[in-house]
DNA sequence: AAGTGGTCTAGACCACTGC
DNA sequence: CAGTGGTCTAGACCACTTA
């Protein structure tokens, strides 16, 4: 009878529901949600407008459509990656945090690992005060956690400063790559990360395995040697369903 | 002819191609784009295959749909939030960052003020070692920049710790919140901030004021005084397109 | 083999924007 | 008022997953 749906589209109240449904936990992480066909049963819609009402839930990240599978809950169970080694654990301990996230037994690996010498992009020669196509050394990595890829690394470095070092092959040895810059008498002292957020581009979310409608945090990590020059570029792009990010600092 | 189109959808296609036009600089911020009419007529699609291609530039941020107007390109120009303000320009200076951000003669405004007492969420019970249903004292507060909003925050504070103070009204006075809590002997001495992404809820959304698939940053920063007692824990959702975060430290 | 989501068509009506 | 994007229908074929 009654017609107090106000004035709001039907996929979008189809959506309200089925979130309504997964917050009050009649779907738990990992559950299948109702389907195309099902929607379109019970609402009496066509299948554009089931579809509509899914790919909602999917853009807030609320849900993931599996092919030929159906549509299910997603889970949201980060990796706390620390910003600020120096201060972290030391100073307040553990346990203070808004958003649990177990690394546990969960273990990241580097699942493949590219070098070049490259030019410059233009943000990075900016950086660096070089000149645009002035040649670096790049190194790109991919790191997976349980298998799934979860972040994307790329390292520019000036490539006059680490020719011939460790730096430019596959494996930098025990420390990495700041131990090596610490061997040249070029150790970081001070960091600058920026840190925004944004969409994917399409060879971002393949090479993440990105379900459609998760965004990716980006972190521009610029790494200071004692005298102030720029040792290093990281630009990393982290799928944002897999982290949470924390900085400690003082007053 | 040919069929070398490869084994893609056409509205990836049709996509790709509009995407390439832009990173080219064929169409700059601002600029329109080709509505669904004019993609239907080029390349012979039917509406929803040329929405979908639309749909997916706004999807990836580089596209904003205006109703009854068009589609066009967006434009990304930040504002710059440094989390440590003790270090960042004391000890580098300017000029040495990855992304350009102008905060210039722009304006960040508070646009709307709200205080209650309510009790505890789980999250934040649990942060500063309260029962749930402990009541808390929460500003909210919605802040504007050349009008349009750009930040939400919700802050928390101990009820019995401001109660009586100008806290728990909605002009803090001088130095705001944290010269108060300064006042009363609780002057925050630490900063811990986790920060994520993900996309925005309904809600958020329409206070945002954001084109569809446009992620949001979430910063939950917690205070801590000279004790290590909590003083305040500050959930703030932040525009992704409008904000680059910044953070300096030493290593 | 049955069911699922992914893509696509060819229509339609509406609300809104811009002139 | 003409054009735009927003919503919606009723079909269709395909690739994929699960069993």
């Amino acid at each position: 009878m009654s017609r107090e749906t106000g004035r709001q589209p039907k996929y979008q109240r189809i959506a309200a529901e089925l979130r309504a449904a997964v917050d009050a936990g009649r779907y738990g992480p990992g559950d299948r949600l109702p389907g195309e066909n099902d929607l379109m049963a019970e609402h009496g819609v066509a299948r554009m407008t089931a579809r509509q009402a899914l790919g909602l839930l999917q853009t807030e990240g609320i849900a993931e459509a599996r092919k030929g599978a159906g549509v299910f809950v997603r889970d949201f169970r980060p990796i706390r990656r620390r910003g600020i080694e120096r201060l972290a654990r030391a100073q307040w301990g553990e346990g203070r945090s808004v958003w649990s996230a177990d690394i546990g037994n969960r273990e990241l690996a580097v699942d493949s690992v590219e070098v070049a010498q490259e030019p410059a992009p233009a943000a990075v020669a900016g950086v660096m005060g070089l000149d645009e196509n002035a040649d670096l050394c790049v190194r790109r990595r991919r790191f997976v956690l349980d298998g799934k890829p979860v972040l994307l690394s790329t390292s520019y470095l000036p490539a006059d400063l680490v020719a011939d070092t460790p730096i430019t092959q596959p494996d930098t040895g025990p420390g990495g790559v700041y131990a090596r810059l610490a061997d040249l008498g070029h150790a970081p002292a001070r960091f600058r990360e920026e840190v925004r957020s944004r969409m994917p581009g399409p060879d971002e979310g393949e090479r993440l395995a990105l379900p459609s409608g998760v965004p990716v945090v980006q972190i521009a990590r610029t790494a200071f040697d004692a005298e102030g020059r720029v040792v290093e570029v990281n630009e990393m792009v982290l799928d944002s369903a897999a982290y949470v990010l924390e900085y400690d600092f003082e007053a």
